[in-house]
DNA sequence: ACTGAAAGACACAGACT
DNA sequence: AGTCTGTGTCTTTCAGT
């Protein structure tokens, strides 16, 4: 294996970034790009492939690059249903706080998890094939997790805009 | 330019993708690693390279593989700040929800965009700076749409989860 | 649809500026 | 911190099965 891999790697050092133009310059062509070559990089920023090689290998390392991922289509991969759940907690103590971070790690079906200002604690974006599928989750495995208060569901019917694209 | 650049390229035909379990071993390696080489995922799912670079060939084609991104670090690129926002539109009749697609489009600060169902018309995820900045988003942007109604913001004030993966 | 071979491109490391 | 050079590996195509 010589390509990088990237993911589950060890945890990002603290260490500051200190981003160059030509960091910055490399990482909008990544984030659009991740199969791209090294050498095309190279040519787009006008530097030879060495130290584009080395750069992309120091921003992996202090942990701007997260992952390289490749996003999928969930409507062909009948996976179409998006649902936004709204959850409040009964308890609110760091400890009920920390084993309900737990319980949603370990529901695939949740795909974010965001904790929020406002009368809920936390919202959830959570995917599934279809209504049945929702209903299956929604009763048998995130109505089961201990300490669970309010659950509000808003569901999204069309998708406007779906990117991960940073401006910086 | 030789290796896959993605995006960008052909919309998407609706040719039925009909994926068997190779392509989908396939689809779970490349999701969490878009950079592996198509070596590795050969030897991963037990194929040699050569039709496993044409699966994925396929795959990008047929559109089940939308983009290889890069998923950076939002913190470190000063860009820390989430917010959710609600928003409804005065006139809901075509016209105007499409001028307001456009729109929305237009503003990069706008990392996602879905059409809900509820009291509001629209979710939008929102990236800034810092309260400042997306201060200035609020008035200097968003609310110069036309058409605009109510907003409604949610701040996030934590990441409990952040993935992009989709179950199949 | 897969195997095998073969050419060119690429990643990665080293020495040098 | 960058360019240049070299080696081994990978991508990608094309033959055959």
């Amino acid at each position: 294996m010589k390509r990088s891999t990237k993911t589950e790697e060890s945890a990002a050092p603290a260490t500051a970034p200190e981003l160059d133009a030509k960091d910055r310059e490399i990482l909008r062509h990544l984030q659009e790009h991740a199969r791209i070559s090294v050498t095309e990089i190279a040519a787009r920023v006008h530097l030879s492939p060495t130290p584009v090689h080395e750069r992309i290998r120091r921003l992996e390392e202090s942990g701007v690059i997260r992952q390289y991922a490749t996003l999928l289509d969930a409507q062909k991969l009948d996976q179409g249903l998006m649902v936004i759940c709204y959850v409040s907690l009964k308890q609110h103590d760091k400890k009920a706080g920390l084993k309900f971070i737990q319980a949603i790690n370990g529901l695939n079906e949740v795909v974010e998890c965001y904790s929020i200002s406002g009368e809920f604690d936390f919202m959830l974006k959570v995917r599934a094939k279809d209504m049945a599928g929702f209903y299956d989750f929604h009763v048998n495995r995130l109505s089961q997790v201990e300490n669970l208060g309010h659950v509000q569901s808003v569901f999204v019917m069309g998708v406007i805009k779906d990117t991960h694209k940073i401006i910086f």
